[in-house]
DNA sequence: TGTCGTATTACCTATAACGATAAGAACTCT
DNA sequence: AGAGTTCTTATCGTTATAGGTAATACGACA
């Protein structure tokens, strides 16, 4: 998977954390003591520097009182999942 | 957030990827080469012994062909979000 | 210009993910 | 019992996350 399609999947799912918490006037500390995730790995985070875990995700889902799956919602991740391809690599046909 | 929650929320999570798998009668061996993740890794995942990184759930999002949040769908996360408390712990009035 | 609030970036250390490989368990066949 | 397939567990090396702290932008506003 190209570096740039994990880089754009962080950057948006992040920006989408940013959104979330700037609705609900939250900054990074306030967000940072709910969470106990410190205020500068959100911010990598919602900056789209940072890989986080899901577990780490799901602290951030729960302070924000969102399901996980709407901080995914549909990034581009499985995009196109059913109809077509998804954007080249992940073809059976090479390996079974 | 406990650890206990955490547990939880990975082994959710991982029965998810697996039940999918499954449906899709691919092995372990087979998944691994289509994400570029190892039969290990993916056992570990899996089974909700590892805390994987949101790009590594974007891999195999990406090669079942399913969206991300439907491997979160609603996992143990924001659950009662919207309603109620989010199982004690988040109460912004501690601290702002 | 200076200050306040907020966010970013840069160190550091500890912990954990991940790949590779190998070894072990479990289960079904003949 | 032995062979085959699938999954699990363990160990090792590399790399990245995450917290802490401090320093550095970037605003707006008096």
């Amino acid at each position: 998977m190209s570096t740039e399609n994990e880089q754009m999947l962080l950057a948006d799912i992040g920006g989408r954390i940013r959104a979330i918490r700037s609705e609900q006037s939250l900054n990074l500390d306030q967000l940072a003591r709910l969470t106990g995730i410190s205020a500068p790995a959100l911010s990598l985070i919602e900056t789209g520097k940072r890989d986080a875990r899901l577990t780490t995700l799901a602290k951030i889902a729960a302070a924000l009182r969102v399901p996980l799956s709407t901080l995914l919602d549909d990034a581009l991740s499985g995009r196109d999942a059913r109809t077509k391809d998804v954007s080249q690599g992940y073809d059976l046909g090479e390996y079974q």
